[in-house]
DNA sequence: AATCCACTTGTTTTT
DNA sequence: CAAGTGGATT
């Protein structure tokens, strides 16, 4: 330990050993902010203080992840993972889940995520009879979404003069009513939205001050990490738990703030020397992350913001390249010149794919970027987007799965009352909704007893609902005897979800199929993690309360190793890349046409151009584009101003030159190469067809088996050292998980029997044989 | 009730 | 340009 602290600087080692009070950690970019949490965790458990005391806080499941393992790697995996160590909403949710009945909810409540809170704010808006050309859902929910940030329940919306004022202002006076509205129909349908996990955290806390009490002190010392991203609610939470013993510390950047738009509020950090006077503020400034020259670039742009607190990060690594920047003719040149950059640095850096980053301000560049590389053929892998978990099937799948563990959900249930289509059309989904409205019943309600609400539908119909009803019913029963794997394989066949999805005969329905293929193996692996934690069974409402939380931007593929990475500069925050590219830095783009009207919006942008150019380690090169296709058609666009901002001395300016020329020139025989391409993408699109329809039916069966049956071994087995199926040290095994590997041992009796097996890739492993699925070979 | 077609519409970032 | 909506057709 000691030699871990003396190792940092010291700045950061004051910042860890600081343990007795309140701490504000300013970190500059690259300057070890991470390092300090993660030491500052390992400092404190080595003073005695037990893991599960330990509050660690993110901003992202990723930023969790990565300090989860790096704390495993100082203190072992065990003691890491009994920290309460993740992201706000995914601790809070916890905590809600416990409590939830003070709250007037169910441990088993739905989160809905965002599509669902738009989907139930179109409805509401359309039952109020409102012109939804006025009341666009969107910035429907941007408001109630700042109201809940900002702690406004529907009553205190209400009562406050300039927030009706506002709402006057815009044309939308019945926001409040919407508001009111979709407060009460989540309640009914035991949901809370991403908003509500801290709202009503607070309104636990603050109703039930016994319940605060029981969290302020079982929790020791708290850490908050990114704190200029934390809204209001997140802020008083922290304050609040932090209120009787100060022991907190909170990380952060001020010129690193760019989610304001959600609620972010940089005054948290401001606030936090008033809230705990009695706080050290710890300054890092030293960047090891980037050559000076970049290092003094971004410097030079931030220091045209008004508002930041006073600091100065410096680098003592080599000097380096000037940061580049090129313009092209069309954005379509721009990827080309990128690609271009990417191959040769490749080759005169001795590079690997995956040191290039190519970051952009839109998901929708990403497209033109995309080609380019393709053309090229450099591997490249995209971040963000559609997340995994917000695919059509894939929500398909766990929307069945919400409904079966709670039938109050109205969401779910639309989604899948006539998915797969078994003839339950809008007209009759719309008068079951019309009559639990009337009623002030779930739709759920209505579906399971039509007579008691006077449904007027034909016998046909009514047959159909009642299978359905069937159908659920018979889910909610076996959900008690099947592990959350078998059932959600249930629900994948049964339904006719897999069936459906094979009726398609496309190349979409086949990557269908292998992401509802790759859910089902989420779920196995996330069932063995909890019974080798030894959790008997993990329950599918388990499972959907990790899931509901988890975006995929942690699915680091093996596959997609050395790979060039593209993302949106606001993914990119807290990673760092040899070379990075800033693309599309014109007018109206970066700065984005939206966030040209405030002062404080266009600091925000460059703040975020500041978050972009500083997560490059050796070097970094800017291009724009000087046309660029927009709403269909090519538009011109400017350099972005952002450019002006920085220090002209550390800016190698070739945007006027050979590489444009050469670019212009070439161009027709791009056309050529452009058909070519295009040809060759049909033949071979054809052909994955009829290849991909054999793989297809090979990976639709062990969907369409019975059961997967393995001869696998398991269960009660007593005797130590040698057990009934034959299982003993030097026999080799297959896991699912884990792959190949050569048990050396066989420890404990009876339901306590384990085997260590050292595995070829994943080393050695403690299983319980009760529950590790293992098939000797 | 489902499908298809033509039209409009919007386009920042994410838990 | 694409995705999503609304209307007409089967």
């Amino acid at each position: 330990m000691e030699e871990i602290i003396n190792s940092l600087n010291p700045s950061q080692r004051e910042a860890v050993l600081h343990c007795d009070g309140p701490s504000l950690v300013i970190a500059g970019a690259g300057s070890g902010k991470t390092r300090v949490l993660t030491t500052k965790i390992a400092y404190l458990l080595s003073k005695g203080l037990y893991p599960s005391t330990i509050l660690a806080l993110t901003f992202t499941n990723k930023a969790a992840k990565e300090m989860k393992e790096r704390i495993g790697r100082m203190v072992g995996q065990t003691t890491a993972s009994r920290l309460w160590m993740g992201t706000f909403h995914s601790i809070f949710s916890r905590i809600l889940r416990a409590e939830a009945e003070h709250i007037g909810f169910t441990s088993d409540f739905t989160i809905y995520d965002s599509q669902d809170t738009k989907n139930l704010l179109k409805t509401i808006i359309k039952e109020m009879k409102l012109d939804d050309k006025v009341y666009k859902p969107n910035a429907v929910y941007s408001r109630i979404s700042s109201a809940k940030n900002a702690l406004y329940t529907p009553g205190m919306y209400a009562a406050s003069q300039q927030l009706m004022e506002q709402d006057f202002n815009s044309k939308m006076p019945e926001i409040r009513n919407i508001y009111q509205t979709y407060a009460r129909r989540c309640k009914d349908a035991g949901a809370m939205d991403f908003d509500d996990l801290l709202l009503y955290t607070n309104i636990l806390f603050h109703k039930h001050p016994e319940v605060l009490e029981k969290y302020k002190n079982r929790f020791m010392y708290i850490l908050v990490d990114e704190y200029q991203d934390t809204n209001y609610a997140q802020h008083l939470i922290v304050q609040q738990l932090a209120g009787d013993h100060h022991r907190v510390c909170v990380v952060g950047d001020d010129a690193q703030s760019i989610y304001s738009f959600r609620g972010a509020n940089i005054d948290n950090i401001l606030n936090f020397k008033s809230t705990f006077p009695e706080c050290k503020v710890f300054k890092l400034e030293q960047n090891y992350r980037s050559t000076q020259t970049i290092v003094d670039a971004a410097n030079s742009l931030i220091k045209k913001n008004r508002q930041q607190i006073q600091k100065n990060v410096f680098s003592e690594n080599e000097v380096g390249e000037q940061i580049g920047l090129f313009s092209a003719y069309s954005d379509y040149e721009e990827g080309y010149l990128v690609a271009n950059k990417i191959a040769e640095k490749r080759l005169t850096e001795h590079a690997d794919y995956k040191d290039f980053v190519i970051l952009y301000r839109t998901n929708a560049q990403s497209r033109i970027m995309e080609e380019a590389l393709r053309k090229r053929n450099i591997p490249y892998r995209i971040y963000g987007g559609l997340s995994f978990y917000q695919r059509k099937e894939i929500k398909d799948v766990l929307a069945y799965c919400r409904l079966i563990i709670n039938p109050k959900d109205e969401e779910s249930f639309k989604r899948v009352i006539n998915y797969p289509a078994r003839g339950i059309g809008d007209t009759t989904v719309g008068k079951i909704a019309d009559a639990a409205l009337l009623h002030n019943a779930s739709l759920w309600d209505v579906l399971n007893a039509p007579l008691d609400y006077a449904l007027k539908i034909n016998a046909g119909t009514a047959k159909k609902l009642a299978a359905f009803r069937e159908l659920i019913d018979n889910f909610r029963e076996l959900a008690s005897e099947l592990s959350a794997h078998e059932l959600v394989l249930a629900v994948v066949k049964m339904t006719g979800i897999a069936s459906d999805l094979t009726a398609e005969g496309t190349i979409e329905g086949l990557t269908k199929t292998q992401n509802v293929e790759e859910l089902l193996k989420g779920v196995q692996e996330y069932c063995m993690m909890k019974q080798e934690e030894g959790i008997e069974s993990p329950s599918l409402s388990d499972f959907l309360s990790e899931v509901s939380l988890a975006t995929d931007q942690d699915t680091d593929k093996e596959e997609d190793k050395n790979k060039v990475t593209m993302m949106t500069i606001h993914s990119a925050k807290g990673l760092e890349f040899k070379h990075v590219f800033v693309v599309g830095l014109e007018e109206d783009l970066f700065p984005s046409s939206l966030a040209k009207m405030s002062a404080r919006e266009l600091e925000e942008e460059r703040r975020l151009f500041y978050v972009a150019i500083t997560r490059a380690e050796k070097s970094c090169i800017l291009t724009y584009a000087k046309s660029r296709f927009k709403h269909g058609q090519s538009q011109m666009s400017a350099p972005s101003r952002f450019l002006k901002d920085i220090d002209p001395q550390y800016l190698a300016d070739q945007s006027i030159g050979a590489t444009g020329n050469t670019l212009f020139t070439t161009s027709p025989q791009q056309v050529n190469t452009e058909q070519q391409r295009k040809a060759s993408a049909y033949d071979q699109l054809s052909a994955s067809v009829s290849a991909g329809a054999e793989r297809f039916r090979q990976k639709l069966k062990p969907l369409s088996e019975a059961k997967p049956k393995a001869t696998t071994v398991n269960n009660n087995v007593p005797s130590a050292g040698i057990t009934a199926d034959g299982l003993q040290s030097g026999v080799t095994v297959q896991h699912d998980r884990f792959g190949q590997g050569v048990v050396t041992r066989i420890e404990g009796e009876g339901d306590n029997l384990k085997a260590i097996i050292q595995f070829e890739t994943f080393g050695e492993k403690t299983l319980l044989l009760r529950f590790a699925k293992l098939t000797i070979v």
